[in-house]
This record gives C-alpha cells, sequence and structure tokens, in this order.
DNA sequence: TGCCAGGCCTTCC
DNA sequence: GGAAGGCATGGC
C-alpha cells in the first residue's frame, strides 16, 4: 500500500475533523484518523507540516484528498484576513488554527444533515455509520470491514420503519421522502449545486427536513458556498454574548444580519471557528 | 428526573 | 408572517 505524502501549510487535522462538519472519521492514534469519504476509505496522520495518507483505492488519491481536506485552497491569507473581522474572531482562531472545511459529497451531506435536527453529535454519527453499514458498499482497508455511504439507489427500497431502526428517530419520513424524491428524478442534485445560491438555498428548503440551518450547512460544507453562516443553538448563544451584551431578544435573523455586514465572504469558516471554541469552552 | 442536542413540521392565529 | 407545541433518543 503506497503512502502519499503531503506538504501542507496553516492546515490542523484535528480541527479539521472534530469541529462537526463530518460524522464519520475516527481518531485511532495520537493525530490519526481513519474515515470513510464518498468512494475509498482514508488513514491520515499529521505530523507537523507533513500528512502521510494511504487507502484501500490509491487510483487519483493525491487529488481526491487535496480536494476533500480542501488542500487547494490558501488558508494562510484567508486566516491572516478573518482576524482582522474583530478581536472575539482573532480570539477564536488562535485557538483553532489551521482548521479547514471540507468539500464532502452532496448526498450523504444532505441525509447526514437532515438527520442532525435537534439531534446531538455523537448520535449523528452513530446514524450514520450505521445506515453506511446495512445500506452501504462494503470495502475492505488493512484487514477490516468499512462502509461506504449509501447512494440514493441503494436506498431505494428502505421503508420508513428500517431507517428507525438506524436510530434517526422521528427524522425517517424525511429521509424516505428525500430518498424517493431523488430516485423518481424529482430532486437532481447534480442540477441544484449549479444553481446560484439563493435559488439553492430555495430548493433545499422544499426538501422534507431541510429548514434554514440545515440548509446552510449543506451550502456550506457541500456546494462550496464559503459565506454561509449557519446559526444552531450554540452559534445563537456565543454570537448573543459576544456581539449582542447577552440579550436574550436578540433574534436568529439580526445575527444572520450581523454575520453578514461584519464576516462578509469568510463567514463560514468564522462560524465554524466560533462553534469549535464554543463548544470547548476556549471562548 | 428533567433538560438538552448543529431544528423542523404542523397548527393556529 | 410569527408563535407555540410536538417530536425520538441517548447523555448528562
Amino acid at each position: 500500500m503506497k503512502e502519499l505524502k503531503l506538504n501542507v501549510k496553516c492546515f490542523n487535522l484535528k480541527y479539521t475533523l472534530e469541529c462537526g462538519q463530518c460524522f464519520r472519521w475516527k481518531e485511532v492514534e495520537p493525530n490519526t484518523y481513519i474515515g470513510v469519504i464518498k468512494d475509498r476509505v482514508l488513514k491520515v496522520k499529521q505530523d507537523g507540516n507533513t500528512l502521510y495518507i494511504i487507502s484501500n483505492k490509491e487510483e487519483n488519491l493525491e487529488e481526491v484528498a487535496t480536494k476533500y481536506l480542501g488542500l487547494d485552497k490558501d488558508y494562510e491569507t484567508l486566516e491572516k484576513r478573518i482576524v482582522l473581522a474583530d478581536d472575539k474572531v482573532k480570539e477564536a482562531v488562535s485557538h483553532t488554527s489551521g482548521l479547514r472545511h471540507l468539500s464532502q459529497d452532496f448526498f450523504e451531506t444532505l441525509i447526514s444533515y437532515i438527520i442532525s435536527a435537534n439531534n446531538n453529535i455523537p448520535r449523528i454519527s452513530k446514524s450514520v455509520n450505521e445506515i453506511s453499514k446495512r445500506y452501504g458498499t462494503k470495502v475492505e482497508f488493512n484487514g477490516q470491514d468499512y462502509y461506504l455511504f449509501p447512494t440514493a439507489k441503494q436506498l431505494k427500497d428502505v421503508t420508513i420503519a428500517e431507517y428507525r431502526d438506524c436510530g434517526v428517530g422521528f427524522r425517517d419520513k424525511y429521509i424516505y421522502d428525500t430518498v424517493k424524491r431523488i430516485n423518481e428524478g424529482n430532486i437532481n442534485l447534480e442540477e441544484l449545486k449549479k444553481l446560484d445560491t439563493p435559488k439553492l438555498k430555495k430548493e433545499l428548503l422544499g426538501i422534507m427536513g431541510v429548514g434554514p440551518k440545515v440548509a446552510d450547512c449543506i451550502m456550506l460544507f457541500s456546494c462550496g458556498r464559503q459565506e454561509i453562516f449557519p446559526i444552531d443553538v450554540w452559534v445563537e448563544r456565543i454570537m448573543k454574548r459576544l456581539y449582542f451584551n447577552n440579550d436574550e431578544k436578540t433574534t436568529k435573523k439580526q445575527i444572520a444580519e450581523y454575520a453578514d455586514k461584519h464576516f462578509g465572504c469568510d463567514g463560514g469558516i468564522i462560524q465554524q471557528h466560533l462553534f469549535y471554541n464554543v463548544r470547548e469552552g476556549t471562548i
């Protein structure tokens, strides 16, 4: 098995994989993670400015890993720019420098974030893994079995009750309906991805179980819309504390407007730093 | 035990 | 258009 070695700058594997944007990575040794992405298993280790990557599938590995991990983007310039936003952002970024957005699969992200509604990260992770194990393609890596996230086609005959058995709770019917519509051609993800952001959001909001926050996460994490600033309970809390004098009456709309005005096209990554830090208790 | 989690849907004004 | 209530389930 050939090992890919990549030189990186302004990249932190731990922050990138543990910031809550993805659900299928597991730390197996210090600074070493195994995860399943669209079509393969990756084992990634970071040692300083070097990433060591092996996979069950070596075809296009460098290209796939580079794109997935966001290594084709200039985060040095980005971070230098976002810390100028204000001292609160600067403080947050000082704890989590090197955190990047991944470029994740659209369908997997859609289903995962439908599951995320009023849920917690460990349980989301558990459900996504269970769906993969039951319905996804099995692949072998280092003598162990892993499962790709299933395609819509592979989920064609799955019933609402079977989703429920995967631990998704009341979101079972939303997943069922979404998969059904995709398989009927009623929703075409490839076409959606080409839409401009307002149109894309409108289409996503037409999917059962997808509201404003879930739509935002999908657009940010799998459609490359970097300016999107998702507001969940954690971000709402920290934004109120940092920018609205802890005023309980502050609305999500006010927070969204503030983020748009002050963070602009960098809203997405700033949100991610705030989210990670507030959960860790570092801001 | 009761509250909370990367909220959304339905119902009712 | 906005407010209130319900919702599965595991962790604390």
